[in-house]
RNA sequence: GCGCCCGUAGCUCAGUGGAUAGAGCGACAGACUUCUAAUCUGUUGGUCGGAGGUUCGAAUCCUCCCGGGCGCGCCA
């Protein structure tokens, strides 16, 4: 049986121990159906669904359960109500024991992956001398914040940044580096012009007849592995990846140059893919292109929908490079879950080709894939986010306009901070409150962009976040407070208020398991914000520098800094600094 | 035509089988010689798009309909 000493995950905790009793009053395993409530700490409704099963009142069932539990050292009420419910109230002295195990804990008690798993995620995917736009910026943020839980509960996290760095637009975009000359390009390219590079590239392929022969031409020689177009090629993949990098860092998105996995890197790779799909007779000619027709996929005819193989022309398309990149990540890299973040309208083309692995014996019981898409950002007019011009909105303008906006309410309610200060803040705000408004939210819908919103210090955004861990580092700063001392402090919950926080508190670890399983970062978001509010609701309440005795104020401070610490950890999670003064 | 996603308070969003559907903003009324008022308290506000169905119990599951978005063979 397991204790506070070894589990932080209080809802977790409960279901466990109500487990084995309605086991016992099953004959099977039965789901306790641990919840939240609002008349008490938790209730588990299972016995209800289980009467039902066992055609016996539900009351009694609920009885029963709660006589063959063992919850003594957990709870210090527990009873049926209504129809059948089983309403429960943790005891105040155990919550002081798991605040009190938090508090000692570097880690707050959140325990490290026992079999760590290898996971892959697969996001961001900017493509090559293109503009990354709003679109990157949500497979960007949500994939980082995925890896950096994924990571902090243990797994083994393998990062892959599948850059649009081949294909057919790179003959026009090689002629025009040629053009403009490899100094003039590596200038447009750093200093992140890459929308005129593209836009002019275009231009010139649409309106010179020679230029597009030359944009031809010089595809056919990238395909045949000319060394010198490749060398050209090469430099305009790297001075891109150069301004990626750039970007990533103003972000706070932690890809490397060595999570780049571009389109190229599997081009050795297309035909041996494309032999193993004959081998297994999963390839079949048709229209002159040689495709794989995954069960279950019809098309606008009716008819069966095809990932294209081999196009009519002997080309290879995004379709047989999806499938060698899958193959090669389950094979090669052994990754046993893989998640792909892009947005919903890439959904079936990625489900047709998790089917053909799964046909061919990629996917399976070794490894499964999942689809994560998300939905667009919304301007406040609810269309679809766009200049005035109707183009793309720059990432680069993006992150600007929110720390300029940042710097802006700073500068006039932190003026007691140095400039050097301030602008640290305001980058941690802005960028924060960029972050924060797309994860904050459900990850499949499309989400309305306002910056009064997002920078907003009240409702649920990361400034409210970030200003609660500010003020709580500033009773430290006021007090002379030593945090390292509180490590073995004793907790003693008496107000209400106490008891309320350290429940929150001890939802911390679960949550995590909970947005890293179905990757949906939103349920960190709205965990945060209650823990900030019960935080909020403690500080009003109970004094803690000025506590009546020692022993309470040094039991509150040890609230405060695991709160601090776990609004901090929770942030870093999210991809987002908590500044320790604003 | 077929498929996928979305529809919850005036606005922005939580809530996916449990008790009277929650929060922020807005509006209204309060609380600062501050442990940071960048905050907090209270009031206001909902036929959960509609209609059937399953269930002891449905915002949540099923069917149909309405509205919006996206996708459906050689672009990614």
């Amino acid at each position: 049986m397991r204790s506070l000493l070894t589990v932080t995950d209080l809802p977790q905790l409960l279901s466990e121990r109500l487990a084995r009793a309605f086991a016992d009053v099953a004959g099977e395993p039965a789901d306790p159906a641990v919840r939240r409530s609002d008349r008490a700490d938790y209730q588990a409704d299972g016995a209800l669904s289980l009467a039902k099963k066992l055609r016996r009142p539900p009351r009694e069932v609920a009885a029963e359960v709660l006589e063959r539990a063992d919850l003594d050292d957990l709870v210090a009420n527990a009873e049926v109500a209504g129809p059948g419910f089983l309403n429960l109230t943790l005891s105040d002295t155990a919550l002081s024991t798991l605040v009190g195990e938090m508090a000692a804990d570097e880690r707050l008690a959140v325990a490290q992956a026992s079999a760590p798993e290898r996971v892959l995620v697969d996001y961001s995917g900017p493509n090559v001398a293109k503009e990354m736009h709003v679109g990157h910026l949500r497979s960007s943020i949500i994939g980082d914040a995925l890896v950096r839980v994924l990571e902090h509960l243990g797994h083994d996290v393998v990062r892959q940044n599948h850059i649009g760095d081949w294909g057919t637009p790179f003959g026009m975009l090689i002629e025009h580096m040629i053009d403009l000359g490899a100094g003039e390009t590596a200038h447009e390219l750093s200093v992140g012009d890459l929308g005129a590079f593209y836009q002019d590239a275009r231009k010139a392929f649409d309106s010179d007849e020679g230029f597009a022969e030359r944009a031809r031409r010089r595809v056919v020689l990238l395909q045949s592995g000319d060394p010198e177009t490749l060398a050209l090629w090469r430099l305009l993949v790297d001075e891109s990846a150069r301004y990626f990098e750039t970007v990533y860092e103003r972000l706070g998105v932690r890809l490397r140059p060595e999570d780049l996995a571009g389109e190229s890197t599997y081009n050795d790779q297309l035909a041996p893919v494309i032999d193993e799909l004959v081998e297994l007779g999963l390839a079949t000619e048709s229209e002159g292109a040689l495709c794989a027709f995954p069960k279950g996929f019809t098309g606008r005819d009716g008819g069966p929908l095809p990932l294209i193989l081999r196009k009519s022309d002997g080309g290879f398309g995004y379709d047989t490079t999806d499938l060698a990149a899958l193959r090669y990540r389950v094979g090669d890299l052994k990754a046993r879950r893989l998640v792909y973040i892009t947005d919903l309208g890439q959904r079936l083309h990625f489900e047709m080709v998790f089917e053909v692995g799964r046909e061919a014996g990629w996917l399976g019981p070794r490894a499964h894939a999942e689809f994560q898409g998300f939905g667009v950002v919304l301007g406040t007019d609810r269309r679809r986010l766009r200049t005035r011009a109707g183009d793309s909105i720059k990432l680069i303008d993006l992150l600007d306009e929110a720390v300029r906006r940042a710097a802006l309410i700073v500068a006039e309610k932190a003026s007691h901070l140095s400039a050097e200060e301030q602008a640290d803040v305001a980058a941690a705000v802005g960028i924060g409150a960029l972050k924060y408004a797309d994860l904050s939210n459900d990850r499949i819908k499309d989400y309305v962009f306002d910056w009064d919103r997002m920078l907003s210090f009240d409702g649920n955004t990361a400034p409210y976040l970030q200003y609660a861990h500010a003020r709580i580092q500033s009773v430290f700063r006021r007090g002379a407070v030593d945090r390292a001392s509180l490590k073995g402090a004793a907790v003693r919950l008496t107000d209400p208020a106490e008891h309320a926080l350290a429940l929150r508190l001890g939802e911390f670890e679960g949550i995590l398991h909970k947005a890293a399983g179905v990757v949906e970062m939103h349920r960190i978001c709205g965990y945060l914000y209650d823990l900030a509010t019960a935080f909020t609701a403690f500080y009003e309440r109970c004094p803690v520098l000025r506590a009546d005795d020692d022993a309470t104020r040094s039991s509150r401070l040890a609230l405060c800094d695991v709160t601090a610490r776990v609004l901090a950890t929770g942030l870093s999670m999210l991809g987002i600094a908590a500044p320790t003064r604003m």
